[in-house]
DNA sequence: TCTGGGGTCCTAGGACCC
DNA sequence: TCTGGGGTCCTAGGACCC
């Protein structure tokens, strides 16, 4: 009997890649319990060596080390994660072009048609990139193919590690029947909630119920599309390509302990501003629109949504159109805990038309590092000491401990903060 | 665990217009 | 001028993902 698969969706992923790319890296990691993400403070992947410790993710470091103190807590590598998933496409590509580079750890192939080119059969195409990836990047991946992306996910889950799993249209309801509600992707947590107190503990009972029953229950297009990729049907489609490119650019961090302090909570955002502009600036575009928010105690949100006058990619000049409207989020009396800005509408460098009155001559003139911080202070005058002062320590020689110290700041350093995060204000690389 | 950081997509509802 | 119906466009915010 042959296995059906109107489309044949592939979806990869790899097995505590983090952790195996650094084993990959090092071999005196091999085989050895290793965690990365100590500079967090937690967990964040662990190799299955550390796994069968009992240990799991987001366990905080200090209980890793008192239960499994042989465990190997190694710093991140972002580098080398992002070259283990570009050589992960590439092989991929090397058997079909349409792959969707979905994360750094997971892509997704449309093999659909290629029996004949390949003179074998979807089983055997998938086994064969399966190998391929493993022998090339030491890597042990999840692998699953069926008919739309949804339940390629569920099969490239169902055996860990270095599982391949198959879901032909035959297979599906005996694999969804033990597929938990929560574990599928695209509901979440509240979805998930929700259909379980419905009754629908798993993927199976979820695709049984019919179109009605899901309007009744006020479920909307994204959980729908779910619904009919469970059973089957190809509507979340491979994207080829289109990956990669940034649609926009954000910046948040939450601070300890929350303030009311307005100059503290703007140099916050300020910072944020600054690091999203290094971010914009390296990948060579400019944006025209932007919005910046204030997160209290509570964590209710308080944003602005702004156009800017041109496109832009340096901080000193948003932060001036910030500040005009800085008020309308920030209160006084109120606790703040984080803040963050998202630049949107973003155009490159070379799209880039000068505006009318020669906005843009003037702009590309002012780089100077100390640009933003001269603007500012001026404009702020005496109601902002806080920057002014700052302004001192960003000259001061000692900046690069202070920039250091900052990562993680302490109780003591508070007292101190004024000098502290103010560096980051104004250096514009 | 009193709740990280960086993204995307969808939708309800307001503004505006016939 | 008022009322109602019915489009379109835009935005804020929610939910989800890794």
């Amino acid at each position: 009997m042959a296995a059906s698969y109107p489309k044949a969706i592939v979806h990869f992923d790899g097995d505590a890649f983090f952790a195996s790319v650094l084993q990959m890296m090092d071999h005196t990691l091999r085989g050895k319990p290793v965690i990365t993400g100590g500079e967090r403070g937690s967990a964040t992947s662990l190799s299955y060596e550390a796994k069968a410790l009992g240990l799991h993710r987001g366990m905080p470091m200090q209980e890793i080390r008192r239960i499994a103190p042989e465990a190997i807590i190694v710093p991140s590598d972002y580098t080398a994660y992002s070259i283990y998933a570009r050589r992960m496409y590439a092989i991929v590509r090397e058997f079909t072009p349409k792959v969707e580079e979905y994360s750094i750890d997971e892509c997704f192939a449309d093999i659909t048609g290629l029996e004949d080119a390949f003179g074998m059969t979807y089983a055997e195409i998938v086994l064969c990139i399966k190998q391929k990836l493993e022998q090339s990047l030491g890597v042990t991946f999840g692998v699953g193919l069926a008919s739309s992306k949804t339940l390629a996910k569920v099969a490239s889950k169902y055996h860990k590690p270095a599982g391949l799993t198959l879901i032909p249209t035959e297979r599906i309801e005996e694999i969804l029947g033990q597929t938990a509600i929560y574990d599928v992707w695209g509901l979440g947590g509240v979805g998930g909630t929700k259909l379980n107190s419905l009754g629908v503990p798993t993927a199976l009972d979820f695709i049984r119920k019919d179109d009605g029953w899901l309007k009744d229950n006020g479920f909307v297009k994204p959980q729908r599309d779910t619904w009919l990729e469970l059973k089957g049907y190809y509507i979340n489609p491979v994207r080829v390509g289109k990956h990669g490119e940034i649609g926009s650019v954000m910046k948040t961090r939450t601070f300890s302990p929350p303030s009311m302090e307005r100059s503290f909570i703007f140099s916050q955002l300020s910072k944020n501003v600054e690091a999203a502009c290094v971010k914009l600036r390296r990948a060579g575009l400019k944006a025209r629109a932007l919005s910046f928010y204030l997160k209290t105690q509570e964590f209710t949100y308080h944003a602005v949504q702004m156009d800017l006058p041109v496109a832009l990619s340096t901080a000193s000049e948003m932060l001036e159109c910030i500040e005009k409207r800085f008020d309308e989020v920030y209160a006084t009396e109120i606790l703040y805990r984080a803040t963050g800005v998202t630049l949107r509408a973003l155009v490159t460098d070379s799209a880039l038309t000068p505006d009318l009155f020669g906005e843009f001559e003037k702009r590309v003139q002012k780089n100077g590092s100390f640009d933003a911080l001269d603007r500012l202070n001026k404009k702020y005058g005496n109601s902002t000491v806080f920057l002014a002062s700052s302004l001192q320590a960003l000259r001061a020689p000692e900046l690069p401990r202070a920039r250091k110290r900052r990562k993680g700041f302490l109780r003591q350093d508070l007292e101190h903060k004024k000098s502290l995060d103010i560096p980051f204000l104004g250096i514009a690389r």
